[in-house]
DNA sequence: ATGTATGCAAAACATTTGCACCTGG
DNA sequence: CCAGGTGCAAATGTTTTGCATACAT
């Protein structure tokens, strides 16, 4: 039952923050705007205000339930909060999200943090490519 | 003459490219909203309207002129391209911005990219941390 | 001249907020 | 019961666009 989740994060367990949460884990993309998850809210016939979704993404994130990111444009991306840290590579052509950790990046991170007298508090990168899926539209012919 | 930059990007030399091309040169925090750069030409008493600053920005972007980033929030910050790639570190109380490279995390990014089959095309690095800047508000007492 | 560029106001978005009503514990 | 949560509509903040006018070449 998730439902401990969202009731240790010391929110009350309402119908919208269990359909929100669920929505989320059923996500393979792993990454949706409040936007996305409004949309399948309502193709799954719930009666959920949009404004709804914002304050709910907005406190899972604050409960540390979810993380928020801003691949490009003017969009903030959440995906559920599963524990390890990443960072994302992102296809500019079909928009599909890949996750990934590299040991040495983070510790190049943390040094050149010191070197420059930054407490370190966290960090955002995003690699930018097209990927070689077959649905991916510039795909090139094989 | 930074006016050849604007005529070749295909652009007319205009009052307002030019004046908001200056404002970006003599900006010494570097990164600068299209907010920014417009109540800095009002000061300047010029009669540019902000439109035109984000259409001049946007032109200069497509140009190569000027690079777009969006570090925290959703509002997109500019900067000069003065050539060099470069990633950024900023801080979270005083907003500083510092610039920096690494070679190392530029292969690691390029190993990760091959290794998963994306074709790289760029990236967006930004590490967030408190600066110990005298003017920072979370300097520590010493 | 003439195709571009600009200014202004209005539109388009993403996100937030005020408020009366509803609901979980 | 009642503090907290929700829906709706309106407000906000950022960026874009339509259109009549002004300008660079």
């Amino acid at each position: 039952m998730e439902n401990q989740h969202i009731r240790k994060a010391g929110l009350k367990v309402t119908l919208p923050r269990v359909k929100v949460l669920e929505i989320l884990q059923g996500d393979s993309s792993l990454h949706m705007t409040a936007e996305d998850v409004y949309k399948r809210l309502i193709e799954n016939g719930e009666e959920i205000g949009l404004a709804t979704v914002y304050r709910v993404l907005t406190q899972f994130e604050a409960a540390g339930l979810v993380e928020k990111h801003h691949f490009e444009g003017n969009v903030s991306v959440f995906e559920l909060n599963r524990g390890a840290h990443h960072d994302h590579i992102v296809c500019t052509d079909c928009g599909r999200v890949e996750e990934f950790v590299d040991d040495v990046i983070e510790d190049r991170q943390r040094a050149i943090a010191r070197e420059r007298g930054f407490a370190i508090k966290g960090h955002s990168l995003i690699i930018f490519g097209e990927c070689e899926r077959p649905e991916c539209p510039h795909r090139r012919e094989s």
